[in-house]
RNA sequence: GCCCUGGUGGUGGAAUUGGUAGACACGCAGGACUUAAAAUCCUGUAUUCAUUGCGAAUGUGCGGGUUCAAGUCCCGCCCGGGGUACCA
């Protein structure tokens, strides 16, 4: 319809096309010469010798997926862009760079489908994401680009790895020291008097380590090094061929695909995290981050205290060592659970009932994590047939192994007091143990059916606990634990070490060799060591990882002996973790980054990213800059001052609802034989419909009636020759469906046959016109048909209108879905401010010409500074606290008070132009040449406010009665609050208000508010 | 379950320190211009009642409270979003 009427008013449309096009804002021409200008003059290169204090705003690392950006993508990076402009324009040297997360697992799995090199499939993708960024005038200094998977950049990220393996953690002096230093102090005197963040408390003597051949030297150091190699428990993922850290897995599957995860023992490169557990917690009281990220972090490194305990297994040959946050209710301790994989289980479990303790363990072990979590619910255990002494009471309890106590937390054996723990509540009842109440529970409380796991109330039953608080409760039990010498006061955490290498091609190679079995660090020269080619990307068939399959890739020493690499790589997130500092010095060949690039620029000032990264990466990043600086490498130990999380841009889904038919038809020959032929008709219905099937079950007969009578009738148009006897409708099958064929919720119905050949012959119901898709809000994803690019916005209505209306949204912080409602105010409130520097906001119709560019060089009145230093500062005040929609409010509303005063006044327009330039570059830019400066708007400076232009000396009050505002009072600003309250009860309006009534009080605000109560 | 968030017109949202709730924008309705449409401009637009005008009452998820005054603070609920989960 729309195209026959084009066709029909074609003459009509280039003539208003032509007419309007000198005026009118015509932003592809605009955007296009602004963007030039700035490739041309390099107007985003920074450098690193300036007078200017510096600034540093930067958006999290992107890694470049195929779909490329989609609308969600540029919120976060047009408000760090809006920041970065609006910073450089209050005189500050910022850096705002870009560069790429290039390692990773899409590309790999790409290549392992495909053959295609990860490093194609990444330099494709990273070439699309730059050209959208370009597209969206992003102020980035590109001169600082470098991607993760560079020979130049890895070798940094190597560099750190061997820092890392060469250091333990002093938790004496809190900091990472080399590891010459723990050595020199194992020779002098063994362990004693160490302190130091390791796997598991080693004692020897000096003379013990000195008899040590090399391979157990080895061994043993890796208890205390950084980055280390052990035998530890992993989430293991079959089908990405990889093991995955904590943070990678979700719900029992793998973050990235989906994938099962399983437990698996294996030789694995950790990082030793927990060493900064306690230095992570704190520094979060000094950094401005959102409080749900910090929340986030704090639950993640989940720090307890309490206290060890030993129990004595019977006979006195073993001990089980708990952890405890509750000594207070030791009393209360009525059996002992030991993890599956605890080593005791092995050594205390009494012949008659090895089978079934062997039994249950093996089964426990073999879950996979889905399983365990999904079972969370199912209590299981097995009786181990040892029995434990209680120490305090000397009582026989017995010693119970059940998967519900975790290996990998605390000593991996618990306490068990089923009164005031749910846990072991629910492990009491289920196997009938004793449920002693020790913690006096609230009036009423049926301890038998649920636990009493309150932190209040007083000890009872409890020995010399009797009578006193929780709180005091437990103080004096661990004082008492450390008297006997049965355990001492004890912090935990949550945290485990991040698993750090990958089974995998494409990420950085460990600088590491085995020399005669001993992993063997490479020397710093020697770096990098470069990902070498291999002609398959799948692991060898012995089960190596694919690293083993290039040939020649050895380690060649100074005799020409050759030794075997490490073969797997590093995890995604190590590159991510010192990036930042690389863009201060990108391409130095000798350091990481100089030392006067790092501290000249510092940390970040703003970090603008999303909130998924909370446990991931920006702990990561936290707890390398705290390595760091431990060594003196960086001057601070907080990689980003503040952090904001930009909201989610969801997507709006569409569906359509296909009916499952069965026809049944008769042929003439087979009579009277009823077949069901092999045809199907599409029959899809609107959501309407759809409801109520899903709803009540049942269909209302009548529309029962007309759904059948419509598919039979469909059948017969279509297969006219067969003899249909009916259709049944048998369900309903709910399909997703593109959005680009659908607006409004109405499908687009030729469109959809044409994308989707399958239903080339559908039929909808009741008819074609105005078919209703259903709709739901998810996150934006390929897979979901419901990604909107930047591409086609900025087709339609320009970057600058795209950008602001991003911003317009609502709060930066805040997730939204997609929705271009609204997006013609943005783009109409660029249109008039273009047309205020051309019509002086007056429709000329007078020359019949089209207008040309003119302000005017008169001077402003008050009214108009009163609006251009409201403007200034209300900006100002925005930016600087990231309330970027209001921001654009505020232009919105500054343009309507300079049109209704039809101002075209340069004094007032110049420095308008200079505020919206953060916003709006492109037409700034433009307006700003147009202006006459020859130099781009980037260069100016943001105007200064002056107060002296906002000073009323009336002011208007709203005058209320009990507390309901009634009427407004205009009075001098100079008055007293007695002269105030005398004014406003002598007016009209207040005697009218007040009647005969007796006023009891009246309060005044000065400037604020006026209120009377009666 | 626990932790963190949020809940305001038809819609997106504003109200920054307890002080005029609904800025700004969309949408909608009416009008001007036009042969007509588009575009543009003007007017109105929380709800209910009243309507000739003046107006009145109610109103920020629900129920209480503090206060001269509560969207904002306190207590108890309900709902949505995110994180986390046998962490002893």
């Amino acid at each position: 319809m729309f195209k026959s009427w084009i066709r029909a008013n074609n003459r009509q449309i280039c003539f208003f096309l032509i007419s309007q096009a000198i005026m009118d804002y015509n932003f592809k021409e605009i955007e296009k010469n602004a963007q030039k200008k700035w490739v041309d003059e390099d107007s985003y290169r920074v450098s690193n010798d300036s007078p200017l204090p510096k600034y540093y705003v930067l958006d999290m690392f992107p890694y470049p997926s195929g779909a490329g950006l989609h609308v969600g993508h540029p919120l976060g990076y047009i408000a760090s862009d809006i920041f970065s402009r609006f910073k450089r324009l209050k005189g500050f040297n910022v850096l705002h760079p870009m560069g790429w997360d290039a390692f990773g697992l899409p590309a790999e799995q790409y290549a392992i489908q495909t053959g295609q090199h990860p490093a194609i499939t990444t330099k494709n993708n990273i070439d699309r994401y730059k050209s959208q960024m370009n597209m969206l005038g992003l102020s980035y200094d590109w001169s600082r680009e470098y991607k993760t998977s560079d020979p130049a950049f890895y070798k940094w990220t190597q560099w750190i790895f061997l820092k890392l393996f060469k250091s333990w953690y002093n938790n004496k002096t809190k900091k990472a020291e080399p590891i010459e230093n723990l050595i020199s102090k194992f020779e002098e005197s063994g362990t004693t008097g160490i302190h130091a963040a390791c796997g598991e408390e080693m004692n020897f003597s000096a003379d013990e380590w000195k008899a040590f051949n090399e391979k157990k030297k080895s061994d043993v150091l890796f208890n205390y090094r950084l980055a280390y190699l052990s035998e530890a428990w992993v989430n293991w993922c079959p089908q990405l061929g990889t093991v995955l850290a904590n943070d990678e897995v979700k719900d029992g599957v793998s973050e990235r695909g989906g994938y099962p995860v399983e437990r698996k023992l294996m030789p694995q490169w950790s990082l030793r995290i927990t060493a900064y557990a306690e230095r992570l917690l704190n520094g979060l009281d000094t950094i401005d981050w959102s409080e749900s990220m910090k929340e986030a972090q704090r639950n993640w490194i989940g720090r307890s205290e309490g206290s060890s305990l030993e129990f004595k297994v019977e006979g006195g040959k073993y001990k089980v060592s708990v952890f405890t946050t509750r000594p207070d209710t030791v009393f209360g301790v009525t059996f002992i659970t030991l993890a599956p994989e605890n080593e005791l289980v092995g050594k205390i479990t009494t012949a008659d009932r090895k089978d079934a303790v062997e039994e249950y363990v093996k089964t426990a072990k073999n879950k996979t994590e889905r399983e365990r979590q999904t079972e969370v619910k199912k209590v299981s255990g097995e009786f181990t047939g040892a029995y434990a002494i209680h120490p305090f009471t000397g009582k026989e309890i017995p010693v119970w192994v059940g998967d519900y106590v975790l290996a990998g937390y605390g000593t991996g054996a618990v306490m068990g007091v089923p009164a005031h723990d749910s846990r072991d509540h629910a492990f009491a009842k289920h196997f009938g143990l004793d449920i002693p109440i020790v913690i006096e529970a609230p009036e009423g409380w049926d301890i038998l059916k649920e636990s009493y796991d309150g932190k209040t109330g007083k000890c009872i039953n409890s020995g010399f606990l009797n009578g006193l608080d929780v709180k005091d409760a437990i103080k004096l039990a661990i004082e008492e634990i450390e008297n006997r010498g049965l355990g001492k006061g004890k912090v935990n955490f949550r945290l485990r070490d991040a698993a750090f290498g990958r089974q995998r091609y494409w990420g950085e190679p460990i600088p590491i060799y085995y020399k005669n079995g001993i992993p063997t660090p490479m020397d710093e020269s020697e770096l990098p060591l470069e990902l070498p080619p291999i002609d398959k990307f799948q692991p060898t068939e012995t089960g190596d990882p694919p690293l083993a399959r290039a040939t020649d890739w050895k380690y060649k020493d100074k005799d020409g002996k050759e030794y075997h690499y490490e073969y797997t790589t590093m995890p995604g997130w190590a590159g991510s973790s010192w990036y930042y500092l690389r863009y201060m010095d990108p391409n130095n060949a000798n350091e990481f980054a100089s030392k006067d690039a790092i501290n000249y620029w510092q940390n970040i000032d703003l970090y603008i990213g999303g909130a998924e990264h909370a446990t991931g990466h920006l702990l990561y990043f936290r707890f390398w800059t705290k390595f760091l600086f431990d060594y003196g490498l960086v001057p601070f130990e907080e990689p980003a001052k503040k952090l904001v999380n930009q909201g989610m841009i969801q997507g709006v889904s569409s569906f359509v609802y296909k009916l499952r038919t069965v026809c049944e038809e008769k042929r003439e020959n087979d009579n009277p034989k009823i077949i069901r032929p092999n045809l199907d008709i599409e029959v899809f219905i609107p959501e309407e419909i759809y409801k109520q099937i899903s709803t009540k079950e049942r269909l209302p007969d009548r529309l029962d009636e007309e759904l059948i009578d419509f598919c039979t009738n469909k059948f017969k148009q279509l297969y006219p020759t067969h003899k249909l006897i009916s259709c049944y409708i048998i369900g309903v099958q709910v399909l997703r469906v593109d959005i680009s064929l659908v607006k409004d919720d109405f499908l687009n119905i030729p469109g959809f046959k044409k994308m989707y050949p399958a239903f080339k012959n559908a039929f909808f119901f009741p008819n074609e016109e105005n078919y209703k898709c259903g709709h739901e809000v998810e996150k934006m994803s390929k897979s979901k048909y419901n990604v909107v690019t930047p591409d086609d916005v900025i087709a339609q209505y320009g970057t600058d209108t795209m950008r602001m209306y991003e911003m317009f949204l609502g709060p930066l912080e805040m997730s939204k879905p997609w929705s271009t409602q609204g997006i013609s105010g943005v783009y109409n409130f660029l249109r008039k401010f273009w047309k205020l520097f051309y019509t002086s906001g007056q429709l000329s119709v007078v020359s019949g010409q089209p207008e040309e560019f003119f302000v005017s060089d008169e001077g402003p009145t008050a009214t108009e500074l009163k609006v251009l230093h409201k403007t200034i500062k209300k900006i100002e005040e925005d930016i600087e606290r990231l309330s970027f929609n209001t921001a654009v409010s505020a232009f919105m509303i500054c343009l309507n008070e300079l049109i209704e005063l039809k101002c075209n006044k340069r004094e007032i327009l110049e420095p308008l132009v200079i505020c919206l330039s953060p916003f709006a570059p492109h037409i700034a830019e433009e307006l700003w040449s147009k202006l006459g400066h020859s130099s781009s708007v980037l260069k100016a400076s943001y105007p200064k406010f002056e107060e002296k232009y906002l000073i009323e000396n009336t002011f208007s009050y709203p005058v209320s009665f009990n507390g309901k505002t009634r009427f407004m009072l205009e009075l001098p600003l100079n008055l007293s609050k007695e002269e105030i309250e005398k004014q406003v009860l002598a007016s009209e309006d207040a005697q009218k208000w007040v009647k005969d009534a007796t006023i009891k009080k009246v309060i005044v605000v000065p400037n604020k508010i006026v209120n009377i109560v009666v």
